[in-house]
RNA sequence: GCGAGGGUAGCCAAGCCUGGAAACGGCGGCGGACUCAAGAUCCGCUCCCGUAGGGGUCCAAGGGUUCAAAUCCCUUCCCUCGCACCA
């Protein structure tokens, strides 16, 4: 028989999946069952190569667990909450081209069947299932040995309930906590707006400006907005744009002058923002203002340089730091007297002005921005080098500047370490206010201008010690593949401070207590694998009953007494049917292996391990987690919306299901990265086929009944237990490569010697080859699944 | 900058924890067998010099520890990933 896989393969999915081959129910006699789960698919798109070791690698382990005689539950769902799929639909109504392109050239979608794409949930369908590129059609021909009963979405109505039920449950915990928190938003809609919205400033990031209080004679607050505030015992004079429109507002009660856009920006970030009257940038030159930290009277000074539009547009000057400052300060000196002319300013008193330095750092003298400028041979504003000479010089300042002695407590102090305790020193005596402002423009896919505003929302309090500790705890107790990640979980933990847990619209679960939120897609997937356990037979529940009472008599048990301390159940009398799922529950959790991925570790695996450690005992923690690498295509990144990806399908129909898993497990372990390279691949193809036809080979020939031994038969046979072991151990920690190393590769060298030693065509030699055969068929059987059945 | 992981012969990659082989394996290349021929398969070679015995130089670079280092220690350079509200 030819090496035909597909053939092959297909009738035995066919099998499997009319005997309900992998679909798992509690065993009573086994009472220590596997539980292993990985990530549900976001279906916004299609699937693609990247996905299939992801999903391989717990079906092979899966598969290993049930060699050993294991009950194994091994579920899919699928993860839509949020805004992806939602932006999706809206921007292929739109026509938008990319989304289109993305669409049609990395995920082969018809034409016709992009207009039927018209709802969120229809889209979702669409990719899950009845795409040629889907999820679902993809994990079949992959082999996959998933309960497919157990499939939902987190849009489905129980889902959210159970979702309802934690977040409450952790409100009454007291991890939930209200804010104020920048987002993104859209001054033309009037609505936050996500990444997927922008059209320009995908990668601007929110930079918490500093704002130094200084105030004329008046009482008028000028802020100048900075992201040094330790230099503020180096100011020497402010500038302002005197092109710019700037007005004079009343700012939560007080007399400010900002620039015209400024205004706008405070109104977004919650204060109550009057503007009173506008004036020109010229008009407030010449005015004396007082640094609130030194209590010294500085002159504002005319800049063209100024961006109105960036933070408050009134900035402060720090010569002997700013190699800008620097050079704008020369320029003034030597304009003195034209700046006196157009403007009133005594030119002797601007002469007169010279650098202050605040720290001091090796390599340069007492005027670092003048030393650095000599160095790099700057000496005009408009030099384009002017701006790396700027960023040397903050780095070098930052890391290895020390304050003088006028920073009493913070003398001495390295910038790095002291700058934030500065700071918020200064922001308590009043000294200081904040303001957030973006890394570059940012405009909305509408057209409209894109502002940091600051609103109200919901947090998860990661940093609360208490938790804190006991995800410690459940990190000590649970297998980290690598072992090299667990430390990992731990600087997570130390360095997760509130994390926003809602968005103002999407798919998902809203807030109970606050419908007009809903829940975000990485808090609404931290102890979803508990609803695997019961997500068929919740089915028969009807959704009315699905309430708080119900969840907590389920997880928390009849007595409540899996409740974490303190905590009050909600129910008088348990529902039944609710302690009847409880029992199959129990019988699954924990999960033994969570499978997913290494960039995952720093928000999504660590909150699973919260989650689980507040509202579940410890009995019912996890119990490893195997993080993944990436792959690559032909040595780069995948990405489809550059189109850079192969189709599932197609990879499966040209080389088969065996040998894309073959390969996907045996080119790296799964921690590490792969390249899928088709020359690699079709040689993967090869080697199976070889191994192939030998099998069938030896299938053919008559076995003998008890043949007699020799030295070398024996020989094999011996490693052949060796190679059992290995391999055995191997899947053990799911270091696939090494696994299908031993028993492949390694292997394939024996009976190379072997043949070279002795004739094959003895009894002897027939027996022990087959014998040898049927072996390495079992220890590739998780990998190469179906050739090997 | 900080944190994590890496840099091994033309390419991919094991070994490194637990020092003691020119360094598993695959791809590619070369030669041979089989074949009318090609492919597939099988056998051998594939750092440099030498017909071989043998000699030389190697595991990013540079130091160090040691009888002995790809493996342990230090320094430097380079690459990848993460640094949050994005799934």
């Amino acid at each position: 028989m030819d090496y035909e896989p597909q053939d092959v393969e297909s009738k035995w999915r066919q099998r499997w999946a009319d005997r309900g081959r992998y679909e798992a129910d509690p065993d009573p006699g086994d009472a220590d069952p596997t539980f292993i789960t990985v990530p549900y698919p976001y279906p916004s798109g299609g699937m693609h190569l990247g996905h299939c070791r992801t999903y391989t690698v717990p079906d092979v382990y899966a598969r290993y667990r049930r060699l050993q005689g294991d009950t194994v539950l091994f579920p899919i769902a699928w993860h839509v909450t949020g805004t992806p799929i939602v932006g999706a639909v809206e921007r292929l109504k739109e026509g938008d081209e990319d989304q289109i392109s993305s669409l049609q050239d990395a995920f082969n979608v018809p034409e016709s069947d992009l207009q039927s794409l018209e709802t969120p949930m229809g889209f979702a369908r669409y990719f899950i299932e009845e795409a040629d590129s889907s999820y679902k059609r993809g994990m079949r021909q992959l082999g996959l040995s998933i309960d497919w009963r157990r499939e939902f979405t987190t849009n489905d109505d129980r889902y959210s309930k159970f979702i309802t039920w934690q977040y409450e449950t952790l409100k009454e915990r007291g991890l939930l906590e209200k804010g104020l928190h920048p987002v993104d938003f859209c001054t033309n809609e009037l609505q936050p707006v996500t990444d997927h919205d922008l059209l320009e400033g995908e990668d601007a990031e929110h930079q918490e400006f500093t704002l130094v209080r200084f105030s004329d004679d008046d009482g008028t607050i000028y802020p100048m907005a900075t992201l040094r505030p330790e230099t503020v015992r180096g100011v020497t004079n402010a500038f302002v744009n005197p092109g710019a429109t700037y007005v004079r507002a009343t700012v939560d009660g007080e007399r400010w002058i900002v620039s015209e856009q400024a205004a706008g920006k405070f109104e977004l970030q919650d204060r109550s923002v009057t503007v009173e009257e506008r004036l020109s940038g010229a008009d407030l030159v010449g005015t004396a203002v007082d640094n609130p930290v030194t209590g010294e009277a500085v002159t504002i000074l005319p800049a063209e340089f100024v961006d109105p539009d960036n933070a408050t547009g009134v900035v402060m000057s720090v010569p002997a730091h700013s190699p800008d400052d620097y050079l704008a300060l020369e320029e003034a000196r030597a304009d003195a007297d034209r700046i006196e002319a157009d403007y009133g300013v005594d030119a002797d008193a601007i002469r007169a002005i010279d650098p202050v330095p605040i720290l001091a750092i090796d390599d340069y003298g007492e005027i670092p921005a003048r030393d650095a400028l000599a160095a790099a041979g700057v000496e005009r504003t408009d030099d384009p080098a002017l701006g790396e000479v700027t960023e040397d010089l903050y780095q070098a300042e930052f890391h290895n500047g020390r304050l003088l002695d006028s920073y009493d407590e913070f003398a001495g102090e390295v910038v790095a370490d002291v700058r934030e305790r500065f700071r918020e020193h200064h922001r308590e005596t009043g000294a200081f206010d904040r303001m957030y402002e973006y890394t570059e423009e940012v405009v909305c896919r509408c057209g409209g201008d894109v502002e940091v505003s600051v609103q109200d929302t919901w947090f998860i309090r990661y940093n609360d010690e208490d938790w804190q500790e006991k995800a410690r705890e459940v990190v000590e107790g649970m297998d980290a593949i690598p072992e090299n990640t667990r430390k990992q979980y731990d600087d997570t933990i130390d360095w997760l401070e509130e994390w926003p847990c809602i968005r103002n619209y999407g798919l998902g679960t809203r807030l109970p207590w606050d419908e007009e939120f809903v829940i975000e897609p990485l808090s609404d997937s931290t102890i979803y694998m508990a609803y695997y356990t019961i997500a068929p037979r919740l089915r028969e529940v009807p959704v009315e009953d699905v309430d708080r009472e119900f969840f907590d008599a389920l997880f928390f048990g009849p007595e409540g007494e899996a409740a974490p301390e303190g905590y009050d159940v909600a129910f008088d009398d348990p529902d039944e049917r609710a302690l009847e799922l409880r029992e199959e529950w129990e019988y699954w959790y924990p999960v033994d292996y969570r499978c997913s991925a290494t960039d995952l570790i720093r928000n999504h695996l660590t909150f699973y391990i919260y989650h689980h450690a507040e509202l579940f005992e410890p009995g019912n923690w996890p119990g490893g987690i195997t993080s993944m690498g990436l792959g690559l295509l032909e040595g780069e990144k995948m990405s489809s919306s550059k189109g850079h990806v192969v189709l599932p399908g197609k990879a499966l129909d040209e080389y088969g299901a065996d040998t894309v898993r073959f390969f996907l497990l045996n080119s790296a372990e799964p921690w590490q990265d792969y390249d899928w390279r088709a020359d690699a691949v079709s040689s993967a193809r090869d080697q199976l086929e070889r191994f192939w036809d030998r099998a069938q080979d030896i299938a053919d020939r008559e076995v003998p009944d008890d043949p007699a031994l020799s030295g070398v038969d024996r020989w094999l046979l011996s490693r052949l237990q060796a190679t059992v072991e290995t391999t055995t151990d191997a899947l053990e920690n799911f270091e696939t490569r090494t696994a299908s190393q031993a028993a492949f590769y390694n292997f394939e060298e024996d009976l190379r010697w072997y043949r070279r030693r002795t004739d094959t065509d003895r009894p002897g030699a027939v027996w022990t080859l087959r014998r040898v055969l049927e072996t390495r068929l079992r220890l590739l059987a998780t990998t190469s699944t179906t050739s090997s059945t």
